[in-house]
DNA sequence: TGTATTTATTTAACATATTAACTAATATGG
DNA sequence: CCATATTAGTTAATATGTTAAATAAATACA
């Protein structure tokens, strides 16, 4: 009788190397997040409110726009909307207009906010620290460059982190 | 005055090698799976249905059980639930009750759901090419052994692909 | 100036993901 | 054999993501 928790139902895989890799990005991504996000919610976050929280601590003055903030973290811009009245319903952002472009949304972390980025820092540190235990940092910076790589389409230049 | 499709608003990341190389992994894998999903719509499916697809196609008999349809993909048994409802609406997939054990929901891949994973292969294969140009295979291999050990936590025996 | 275009955001409808609570069927152990 | 526990799946509420359409403000230019 097959054990419960690694029966497959007799599924067998038949990817070519191509897309192993990247279904083991996916993978590997998935699993990542998933982990993350549990840590997160102990702390009233979650990972996609986390990346949120963390653009904007490290834009000037704590604020930055909805379409500037969607773009850095590759989502759409309508996403952001519905993002950020979560986060400031829960205190962790305020919303305001721009004075001198009335279309613009800014978006600015609050004490609340930047507190909590750090109250999650150790938690997040080590779970990161599990995933990556037994790699040198030099062969860490060799699969960054790998992976960077395959993000940017075999293009090995990269501006940004 | 800054380009409007890469001006980041000063934000400037500070991340250190560990999350910058989690990060990248995760960029990396959002990227694919958006353009997999752009092109796969095209042929009625998106992304997460076409993985259910081709997890039925590679069980005996096209078929296999929601739940272990789920633990393959990552995902919880309720996402299946939806999942299957809308693949069985769209006639890629019947949904049936095991006769031996009525608890379970049995699903099959149907001749329109095989035909729409052969339709959709060489241009999903050209996509990955497009992520993996300029890559040897070996070195293909040594980066998937490393991101399978990253999911695996520094563990690098995996019993599966 | 005034019209037309572009840009920024929001809203609506939907897909995909989660957890918690529930039902129903099967398995287990006295 | 029956009470209990386990397993499989569904439903409901919610979060996060998408595109398309709408609105409003700013910019461009004839």
């Amino acid at each position: 009788m097959p054990d419960k928790q690694t029966d497959w139902g007799g599924y067998k895989g038949d990817l070519d190397l191509n897309e192993k890799l990247m279904v083991a990005i996916v993978k590997a991504s998935e699993a990542y997040k998933k982990e993350a996000d549990s840590i997160f919610r102990n702390y009233g976050l979650t990972f996609s409110k986390y990346n949120v929280l963390r653009i904007l601590s490290n834009s000037p003055g704590g604020k930055n726009t909805i379409t500037i903030t969607s773009r850095i973290m590759l989502v759409s811009g309508a996403n952001m909307t519905g993002s950020a009245k979560r986060l400031e319903k829960d205190g962790f952002i305020i919303r305001r207009s721009d004075t001198s472009d009335e279309r613009i949304t800014l978006l600015e972390i609050t004490p609340k906010g930047r507190q909590a980025i750090k109250n999650i820092s150790a938690e997040k540190d080590e779970l990161i620290e599990t995933y990556l235990n037994g790699f040198a940092d030099d062969k860490k910076t060799k699969i960054l460059e790998d992976i960077k790589r395959i993000f940017n389409k075999g293009n090995a230049i990269t501006r940004r982190g």
